[in-house]
DNA sequence: TTTTTATCCTACCACGTTGGTAGGATTAGT
DNA sequence: ACTAATCCTACCAACGTGGTAGGATAAAAA
C-alpha cells in the first residue's frame, strides 16, 4: 500500500501546516478508542487515559464531560468511578466526534446540513461552481468518516498489526 | 440531484459553523473565476472584481499579489493595469488555490505531503486508524481538487443555468 | 463516618490566526 | 504632468484554541 507512506520530501519549507481536526477533536478519538479497547474491565478514570495517551489531565476532563453530556460515554462517579462507551463500539463513528467538536464538516457554510448558512459573496447560490465541488467533497468525507466507527478503527489497526 | 440540497431543517441551534476553507481563499477562487471570464479584454483591475464580487477592495488587492507571486496571475502595473491568469483555465485548480493560502488539505498533519509532522500524541503512526481514515479522505479530496480547474468550474455553472 | 478517588463546574488566560484597514511608494500609459 | 493601476509596510480588533486553577459534589471502601 504505497499511498500510506506520505513522509515529506525535499520541497517547500512546511511552514502552514493547518489541519482541520482540533486537538480536541483528537483527544477525544483517541480516549474513545481506549476506551473500546478496554470495555470489558471497570469503568476508565480520566487519569488513567490521560498517562498512558499522554493528553492533558485537566483539558481531557473537559472534553469526557462534553462527550457525556452527548450521551457518547456514561460516567460513575465517585471511587472507582470513570467512564465507559453508551453505545456499541460499531454505533460511535467519527463523523459524530467530529461535529461535537469542530462543528461543520466542510469546505464551506453553504453546503453543511446541520450548521448551514449563505456565503455572504456569493451571487447566486444555486449554479455556483466552487458550492459543487464543495458539496461532492463533503458527501465522500461525510461518507467515510462515518464508515469509521471505534470498531472499524480497532479493526483497521489489528490488520496493521500484522 | 436531490443532495444538491441541503438547507437546514429544524435541529440543533447551528452555533459552530466552522467550515475549511478562509475568506481568504474563497476571494482568492472567486476572483480566478472571474477573471478566467473575463480573459479576452484587457487585464482586469482589483477594483472592478471587487466591486462586482463584493470583496473589501484592500484585503484583495493582498490577495492577488500574493496570487501573482505564486506565478498564477500575471500583472501589470500602471494605467489599464491588472490581472490576467499566468495559465490556462485548465491548468489551475482548486487544490493549488487552497494549498497557497490555508495550507495543507489534511484532517491531520500526519497525512500531508508537503507540510508533513508527526502528530505529538501518536503512540505508533504505522498502525493508527485514524491516520488510515484520515488518508483516505485526504486522497479522495486531493483528488477532486485537482479536477476542479477553473475551467471546470467555469464549465459547471455553464450547465447549471440550463 | 471518614477517607479516598473519582466526576463535574466555573472561571480565567496567553497566544496565534483571521480578516481586515491605512497610507503611501512605484510604475506605466495618455 | 496626470491618472490609474500595482505593490509594500505597518498596524489592529476580534475570535478561537489549548490550555490551567480551584474547588464542589458524589460514591465506594475502610
Amino acid at each position: 500500500m504505497y499511498f500510506l507512506t506520505c513522509h515529506r520530501p525535499a520541497g517547500p519549507p512546511a511552514t502552514n501546516a493547518n489541519p482541520v481536526l482540533s486537538k480536541k477533536t483528537k483527544y477525544a478519538i483517541n480516549a474513545l478508542v481506549y476506551i473500546a479497547r478496554h470495555q470489558e474491565e471497570r469503568p476508565i478514570p480520566v487519569s488513567r487515559i490521560s498517562e498512558e495517551r499522554n493528553i492533558p489531565l485537566k483539558f481531557l476532563e473537559s472534553i469526557l464531560t462534553e462527550l457525556k453530556n452527548a450521551r457518547v460515554l456514561n460516567s460513575k462517579k465517585g471511587k472507582y468511578g470513570g467512564y465507559t462507551l453508551n453505545g456499541a463500539p460499531e454505533d460511535i463513528n467519527l463523523a459524530e466526534v467530529m461535529r461535537l467538536f469542530d462543528g461543520a464538516i466542510a469546505l464551506l457554510p453553504c453546503v453543511t446540513y446541520n450548521y448551514y448558512q449563505p456565503c455572504e459573496e456569493c451571487v447566486d447560490e444555486e449554479t455556483c461552481g466552487i458550492r459543487q465541488v464543495a458539496l461532492e467533497i463533503r458527501n465522500a468525507t461525510v461518507a467515510r468518516l462515518k464508515n469509521a466507527t471505534l470498531a472499524n478503527i480497532i479493526e483497521r489497526e489489528k490488520k496493521m498489526r500484522r
